[in-house]
DNA sequence: TTGCATACGTACTGGTTGGTATGCTGTTGA
DNA sequence: TCAACAGCATACCAACCAGTACGTATGCAA
């Protein structure tokens, strides 16, 4: 007898998307990663989180290090750049005092993100000690975040609306300091209530960097 | 004649000591935990960095996570005492401004503290979100920081050194989470500069919190 | 139509993990 | 003197884990 010709079509015809698949790896991975932390995000459950497997992964990514690697260039520096880089960008020409707050009170304070952390944060304490290829790629992003908000601070004070006694570099990396020490007590509170007090408290301190004599919207 | 009433302690011979093995277990848990994190610390490389067995630890101890559990009630909560709440103590006659600058000063800028982060830290953001029961007992940790703190603060609030504008439990955790935000900044970089620059900022900070006309040792 | 590279799917492996079963030894109270 | 028990030591296990071997389906070029 002969053999019955294969199954001609599948139900969910599946189309090749090499990208997607990709793509759709590293946004399970990152989920994973955010949650249980890299070490402990296990291959197997990323892959049980979308409709790939694991050849499908290890084509894409020679290991669990270069995926995580991924992860860090594509997915959290793109959530800073969204986040601190643009905003600072598209509002150059406002007083980077009121950018800055606009971008602070605009960070989410979903359930979610409040309990799950900073990404940043998390890979860092995770990883920073142990593995110098991630502790490099995460150091970039901070750089360039600290260096978004400083660049900013610096045209603030050529501008008059920002003190000039502040080093932009120290203010900015302090700023940072400020939000990521924040994100860590309402992570561990699981609350969103100390996130605010703590967005309430940075507003404040960074009005205390205005220029002498120069109001909101200076 | 008599001879000694005790027993001469014996050079080779393992003396029985059970409180001895439980520290001894605890501290290496404490190291291996503080270095790869609770869920990546295997209680193998815990064992190898003792004399203990296995048999011994889970003699001790009913589980992984009840080591966990040891670990931040009886080592982490001890550090947050001996550097902040002890200190507080001590010094409660003096202007809280200058006392809080001293024990910020004070915290060890070694380089395995700068490169190994705060161990709060490290395991809020690994646990929090995934056991309720690390997170309690973390959260206990921090409420009595951020009211030994406070308690200072209202203090030099009352004797007229501290800023009475200010309410003391938020501008406590501003101060913590300022410490830990530099904490992370600094195990990124791997690096002490950046916490010294933290400490400076830090300061410098808390410098303004004095009240009006309340110069240094006030 | 063939030929071949890309893009997967599946079954398996060697090593590691937290945890346990069981047995031994030193100490102590009767 | 001896039983009972605290305090371990050792061997072992099932589950899990990253990674691999190898097969197969698809698209495209010649």
């Amino acid at each position: 007898m002969l053999l019955t010709p294969k199954k001609v079509q599948r139900r969910t015809a599946k189309l090749r998307d090499p990208e997607g698949t990709r793509q759709s790896l590293l946004q399970a991975a990152f989920r994973e990663v955010y949650r249980y932390g890299f070490q402990s995000a296990g291959i197997d459950a990323i892959l049980g989180a979308t409709h790939v497997t694991k050849g499908a992964l290890y084509y894409h990514f020679e290991s669990k290090e270069a995926l995580g690697h991924a992860i860090i260039e594509e997915i959290v520096a793109e959530i800073t750049r969204d986040r601190w880089l643009r905003p600072l960008e598209q509002s150059k020409d406002k007083n980077p005092i009121d950018a800055l707050i606009g971008i602070v009170q605009a960070i989410p304070a979903r359930p979610r993100d409040v309990k799950g952390g900073c990404p940043l944060v998390n890979l860092t304490q995770e990883m920073s000690q142990l593995d110098e290829q991630f502790r490099k790629r995460l150091e970039r992003i901070f750089q360039e975040w600290q260096e978004g908000i400083a660049t900013a601070l610096r045209k603030g004070q050529c501008t008059g609306t920002v003190r000039r006694d502040l080093v932009p570099e120290e203010t900015a990396s302090f700023l940072i300091a400020m939000v990521e020490g924040y994100e860590v007590l309402a992570k561990n509170a699981q609350n969103a209530k100390v996130w605010n007090i703590g967005i309430k408290n940075i507003v404040s301190w960074l009005s205390s960097l205005r220029a002498p004599g120069n109001g909101k919207r200076g």
